[in-house]
RNA sequence: GCCCCGAUAGUGUAGUGGCCUAUCAUCCGAGUCUGUCGAGCUCGGGACACGGGUUCAAAUCCCGUUCGGGGCGCCA
């Protein structure tokens, strides 16, 4: 039976099973070693030659990243981590080629481009595989906390006729003899959702951006945690944010401690309480380091930079200018909405409101932004016969990864990123 | 979409008109060495993105193409 690499601590002195890549075979006269690599770590394999010629020979030939199975007995030894496994029986299952495109433990690190292009061999490296350890974390931490708290998971199409929110660009597919686009976001339909009495719904699931954006935080298909509340506003949605992005936090900390470590960051605290700050003051604090900004622009990504960048935490930006959110978002007063985003320094990870609700105000807000309501009679009709008030939110898992990993680039936290020129591997 | 920068062995780099038959590391191959190390040592292998131009002479200067990185806009 094979055990994992990480588990043959718990049998030193008895024979295991493992199987892994080959990341380095060294050979001396009359001894080899082979450290073995599975998803849980590695640990060296040590062959004698004298009474294993054949086989000690035959190695001399396997390269780097080879696939093979050991059965051995665990011992300690003077092995970097203490122990080691003595080959018994060594089988070679899956030849690697030669050379690797990316050396997988070489001292010498790749560009991204070639890391991606060759993402499968990158992904070998543990840092890479910590990276989506923690997204794993992450995801399931945020959908336990949906699902603790009554929430209906949904599954809304990805294939649309309409705009969600006339902003962004939409990717064109061909369906049948018309004419469809991939969604960009699930609102329309969550929304729907609360008119058909679900109460409270999430849902995990890409969301697509025909966007030429070039920049280290976009991607034109990422994974979208989605979420849309009945009979709650805007601060209710906020809090509940605020404690699932808590939940996240301490579900890493308390289960990527090793991946943590390999990766060199710290354990995300987030003991604080998440400071609201509001639109018209962050345009304040904007003028006061010399921006020239009027209250209604938005807020620009170097001012983001400069205030966001004053503020290495979570921290909320509230009360939105209408003109700059979409229709759906509940009004404020005459000129505020009850939209919000979620900041870290500078990086936007959540965008939220509590939503319009009336039918009228529904499509005199589709009106104003030059929208026709009749292409959205789909949506619009489920306002008409009953729709609670309601609120929601939509997190970007990958951006929320960066944040708490202190990555740089989005690309870092997708397993295999669509940017503007990429759509292989 | 606009602006800036870049492209040299499988990988990461040095190179600033002749000293380039192109540096170093890693890698790959051959050999050597009973133990922890990013193992060592010896020998060998492998590259100037593509097309045009300037020049006695181009990896190096100019133009175009392709690809990549970054900034902005927009957003998650």
């Amino acid at each position: 039976m094979r055990i994992l690499i990480g588990e043959v601590k718990d049998h030193i002195d008895s024979e295991v099973e493992i199987s892994g890549w080959a990341q380095n075979i060294r050979i001396m006269s009359s001894v080899l070693f082979i450290e073995l690599r599975d998803v849980s770590g590695t640990v060296q394999g040590v062959l004698l030659k004298r009474g294993n010629e054949e086989l000690f020979n035959s190695l001399k030939n396997v390269p780097r990243e080879s696939i093979i199975s050991i059965t051995g007995l665990a011992v300690r030894s003077q092995a970097k981590i203490g122990y080691e496994v003595q080959v018994k029986n060594l089988e070679v299952i899956n030849k690697a080629e030669t050379p690797l495109p990316l050396g997988v433990t070489d001292k010498i690190e790749s560009d991204i481009e070639t890391r991606l292009e060759n993402r499968f061999l990158d992904l070998r490296r543990p840092e890479i595989l910590s990276i989506f350890k923690v997204q794993s974390t992450i995801s399931n931490a945020i959908r336990n906390y949906f699902v603790q708290h009554g929430f209906i998971e949904i599954h809304s199409p990805k294939i649309v006729a309409a705009a969600t929110e006339g902003g962004t660009e939409l990717f064109p597919v061909k369906y049948f003899e018309r004419n469809a686009y991939l969604s960009q976001s699930p609102q329309l339909y969550k929304e729907i959702m609360m008119a058909a009495g679900f109460d409270k719904v999430f849902e995990v699931a890409p969301a697509f951006r025909a966007e030429e954006h070039n920049t280290p935080r976009h991607i034109n298909e990422f994974t979208s945690i989605d979420m849309e509340m009945s009979f709650v506003n805007d601060e209710d949605v906020m809090n509940v944010l605020e404690d699932v992005i808590k939940a996240a936090g301490k579900s890493v900390a308390e289960s990527n401690k090793r991946e943590l470590e390999i990766l060199g960051v710290k354990t995300p605290s987030l003991n604080y309480d998440f400071k609201r700050i509001t639109y018209s003051d962050y345009v304040k604090r904007a003028n006061e380091k010399g921006f020239e900004i009027r209250d209604g622009e938005d807020l620009s990504t170097p001012i983001l930079k400069s205030v966001g960048g004053d503020i290495k935490e979570f921290y909320f930006i509230t009360r939105w200018p209408r003109e700059l959110k979409p229709f759906y978002v509940q009004p404020f007063d005459d000129k505020y909405s009850r939209g919000f985003d979620l900041q870290f320094g500078e990086m936007e990870i959540t965008s939220g409101a509590q939503r319009v609700h009336l039918p009228e105000v529904l499509i005199s807000n589709l009106k104003s932004k030059g929208l026709n309501p009749d292409s959205f009679n789909f949506y619009v009709n489920a306002f008409r016969y009953g729709m609670p008030p309601h609120a929601g939110w939509a997190i970007g898992l990958e951006r929320l990864t960066m944040v708490m990993l202190d990555i740089a680039n989005i690309r870092e936290t997708t397993l295999f990123p669509r940017d503007r020129t990429r759509i292989t591997p």
